[in-house]
DNA sequence: ATCTACATATAGACACTGTCAATATAGAGT
DNA sequence: ACTCTATATTGACAGTGTCTATATGTAGAT
């Protein structure tokens, strides 16, 4: 047999962490159990501990991949872009906003304290570096003014966040705004660049 | 004996709700199961479902209250401004901010889509009333402008929930602004309120 | 080849959890 | 007294994470 499989099962881990990814797209981090990931894997319950010591440390893997993924985007974004910072700083913006619509579950654990190791070395790593961009960007809009340059990316991916958090919980319907006409989340994107170019 | 237990226990109900919230700010949501609650209540696993039929009703039930004192403690900063729509902007803001730093667990509960029910009538009820607070206060400092007042509403609220619930995860170190001095939380607040005012 | 060492997988146990069903008890209304 | 209802107890069931002991497959050294 031409098996490719180095161990026993072959790359269990790698296994594990798909199967465990389509359990929370499906039914949110509460759905991703080890006992069911192991069955799902087609393993037993007491494997997947060679591989990820805890549940915690099998749902914090995830959650460094979905950091990474996010920053990934955003470069790709910016990538296509002019230095003209308004418009970068709306991609940034709107990058964190649609990967959390898009992904409803993998966006919520990120915010999950009780789930995950937010004293993770990597994932403080990744999320340090989407945070550099967002000052980055803010920093090329605003010289020098009342604030400093983190309390303008602060404010932003606060803004972002709390926008996108409080839309999953279910709070807000995805209106427009009546005026502008654009999607309210568009809208206080385009707030707060208009606000930051002066 | 003098007992006031009008039934076997008395008002269980109101026992159950107060370890309830003992424990949630104690350990956090986790720590609320409904055999701990019963168990600190003094009565067995099997008598709390008289009163909360669920887990997630008992928690839905600590949520709705502390919506309720959060809209309380608003009304209350309020009742003390005069008409000028700048500070009472801020009052909103802070008070849900300072609310969030408080008590960090109930906060918490707040948005968890996955413990309570976001559907519950007297619960969306009481946050319509604190988002009605917000447009007010915003439609009062924007008389008309590129954007409707719910989306100067909206922005505000996000911005508020963002910046507390990434706090809340550990993502942010409580700092400064390093021009304006004061702690970031109000620089923002101060931010969006200059914004606001023109 | 054989033996040893290690990585990995299994199976069973334990203490938890929420929730349900059967039972018991207390109190109100008749 | 009798009934009806609200409330509380107890035991069961299927899950859960995690630990232990055991088995098995693989690699490297002898």
């Amino acid at each position: 047999m031409a098996q490719l499989k180095p161990f026993h099962h072959g790359d269990l881990k790698r296994v594990l962490f798909d199967v465990a990814l389509a359990r929370l797209d499906q039914y949110g981090a509460g759905g991703v159990t080890i006992r069911a990931v192991a069955k799902d894997a087609g393993v037993s319950h007491g494997a997947p501990v060679n591989h990820y010591k805890d549940r915690r440390a099998l749902l914090t893997a995830l959650a460094k991949a979905q950091f990474d993924a996010l920053l990934t985007r955003i470069d790709a974004r910016l990538a296509g872009l002019n230095d003209d910072p308004g418009p970068r700083i709306e991609i940034v913006a709107s990058a964190m906003m649609d990967f959390g619509f898009r992904y409803p579950h993998r966006y919520r654990l990120l915010w999950s304290t009780d789930l995950i190791d937010h004293t993770d070395a990597e994932l403080l790593s990744v999320m340090d570096k989407i945070y550099d961009r967002l000052c980055t960007e803010c920093s090329k809009a605003v010289p020098g003014r009342e604030f400093d340059k983190d309390t303008y990316a602060v404010a932003l991916w606060s803004m972002v966040h709390g926008y996108v958090d409080m839309r999953l919980s279910g709070m807000f319907e995805p209106l427009n705004d009546s005026i502008s006409g654009a999607p309210r989340g568009e809208a206080i994107i385009d707030m707060f660049r208009k606000f930051i170019e002066g």
